[in-house]
DNA sequence: CCGGTCAGACTGGTCTGACCAGTGGTATGG
DNA sequence: CCATACCACTGGTCAGACCAGTCTGACCGG
C-alpha cells in the first residue's frame, strides 16, 4: 500500500481512538511528518484524502482542524431554565418513540422481553406501593429500554440524553392519583405489541401512550 | 481556494465531460502538471483527492486510472462513519427528518423561505462549479436547517449532533457524477413543499429523497 | 500602567529537482 | 524467430526552499 494512504488510515484510527479530538488542531506538519517518519509531501497527500472525506480541515497560518471523527458527544439537554418546552419535548418523543417500539418489535429477543416484563412489574409494584418516585423511575428505564431494544444505538443514544426532560414530564403526571394506573396500562400495551413482534401496533401504542402522557399534564398534542 | 483543490475540480469536470473516460489513464502526471500550469506535487494532492472520492486509481508505472465512479466500496480509505453505522444513521434520519420537514411545512416564515432558497442556490451552484465539497457543505446545511425550521429546538439540537455520520454519508454519493444533480432536485421537492406549507407533501419529500440518498451509497432501507 | 506596534516564530501552501521502482516497448544478439 | 538487455516511460517518495498568512510577545510611547 502506498505511504500517503497508510499514513491517511494511521490517522484516521487516532481519530477515531480519540487521540485527536474534533476542535482540536493535528500536530504541525513537519513535526507530523517526522514522528511518523515520512516526508512532508506524503504527509500532505494523506490530508488532502482527509480532508476530500471532510475528516479534517486545513486552514493557512493556523493548522489543521479536525472537524469530526465520531458521533459528536452532545451534553445532555438541560431540564432547568433553558429546557425545551413540555410541548416540544412531547413533540419530538411522538416521533422518536414510536418509530423506536416499531423497531423493537422487528427482532425483540427473549433477553428484550424479559426486560421489559421486569420493567413493567416494577412499575406495577411501586404503584401498588405508592411509590411515586419509584414508579417514575420505572417509566423512564421503560423508555429508554425500548429505545435501546431497537437495536438502533442513534434512538438509545438521543433517548438517554433526553432523560432529564423526560424525567421532568414524567413525575408531574403521577402526581394525579386517578389516573396512575393508566401509564401502566398502557406501558402494558405496548409491552405486548414488542413482545409478539408487531411493530404496527408497538407504535400505535407508543403513540397513544404519549399522547395521554401529555393530556396528563395538560397538553393537547396534535397529531402529527 | 487551493490550488490541488482547483486542479481537482477541473480535473472532475473533465471527467464528467467525457474528456478523460472510465478505463483511459490519464496523461503523465509531469505533462498534465505542465498543462494546467501547477508542480507535480499539487497536481499529486489533487490525484490524491480524486482517489479518496474512487474517482481515479493511481497504478505505479503504469498511470492513473480512470474508473467508472460506480465503485462503491473503497477499502483502501474506509470512509464509514465511526460510531453509527449508515445503515443506522438512515434509519434514524428516515425517522427524525420527514417529521421535522412536516414541522418546517406548518409553520414557515418569509425568512425561512428565503433561508431554504439560498441554500437551494449554493447548491446548485457548488454542483455547476463541480465542487463537491461545498455541494456536500450546502446538502449538510439544508438538513440542519430543515431541522431548524421545524421550530423545536430539539431536532435543531439533535440534528446538530448527528452532523458528523450525516456529513460522511452526504460526501460519497457526491463522488459519483452521473447522479449529483439528483440530490438537488430532491431537496428542490422539499423546499417548494415547505415554503407552500404543504406538511404531508413536505414528509413524503424528504423520506423519498432519504430513501434515495441511502440508496446512492449502496444501502437498501426497508419502508419503517 | 495601558495600549498600540513591530519583529519573529510559528502555521500551511507551493514549487523545484532529484532519485527510486516498476512497466513496456524496442533494438540487439543468439 | 525468439530471448534478452536496454531504455524511456510511469507513478512514488523525498529533501529543501520560499511564500503568505497568523499569532505571540517584547518593546515603546502615551
Amino acid at each position: 500500500m502506498n505511504v500517503p494512504q497508510q499514513i491517511a488510515q494511521a490517522l484516521q484510527r487516532k481519530l477515531q481512538d480519540g487521540h485527536y479530538r474534533a476542535g482540536e488542531n493535528l500536530p504541525g506538519q513537519r513535526e507530523l511528518a517526522e514522528a511518523m517518519g515520512v516526508s512532508r509531501a506524503s504527509l500532505r497527500e494523506a490530508i488532502s484524502m482527509l480532508e476530500a472525506l471532510g475528516l479534517v480541515k486545513s486552514q493557512p497560518g493556523k493548522g489543521v482542524l479536525v472537524t469530526t471523527g465520531q458521533v459528536r458527544q452532545h451534553k445532555d439537554i438541560p431540564a432547568g431554565p433553558f429546557a425545551a418546552s413540555p410541548q416540544a419535548t412531547f413533540e419530538f418523543r411522538m416521533v422518536l418513540e414510536p418509530a423506536a417500539a416499531a423497531l423493537a418489535a422487528r427482532h425483540i429477543t427473549p433477553e428484550g422481553k424479559a426486560l421489559l416484563w421486569q420493567i413493567q412489574s416494577t412499575l406495577e409494584d411501586a404503584l401498588k406501593n405508592q411509590d411515586l418516585v419509584a414508579a417514575a423511575e420505572a417509566d423512564l428505564a421503560f423508555h429508554l429500554q425500548v429505545a435501546r431494544l431497537s437495536g438502533n444505538a442513534l434512538f438509545h443514544q438521543v433517548a438517554r440524553s433526553l432523560s432529564a426532560p423526560i424525567g421532568h414530564s414524567l413525575r408531574l403526571p403521577f402526581a394525579d392519583h386517578l389516573h396512575i394506573w393508566e401509564t401502566a396500562h398502557e406501558h402494558q400495551v405496548v409491552t405486548d405489541a414488542i413482545t409478539q413482534g408487531k411493530p404496527e401496533e408497538a407504535r400505535l401504542g407508543m403513540l397513544n401512550h404519549l399522547r395521554n402522557a401529555a393530556a396528563r399534564v395538560g397538553l393537547q398534542m396534535d397529531s402529527l
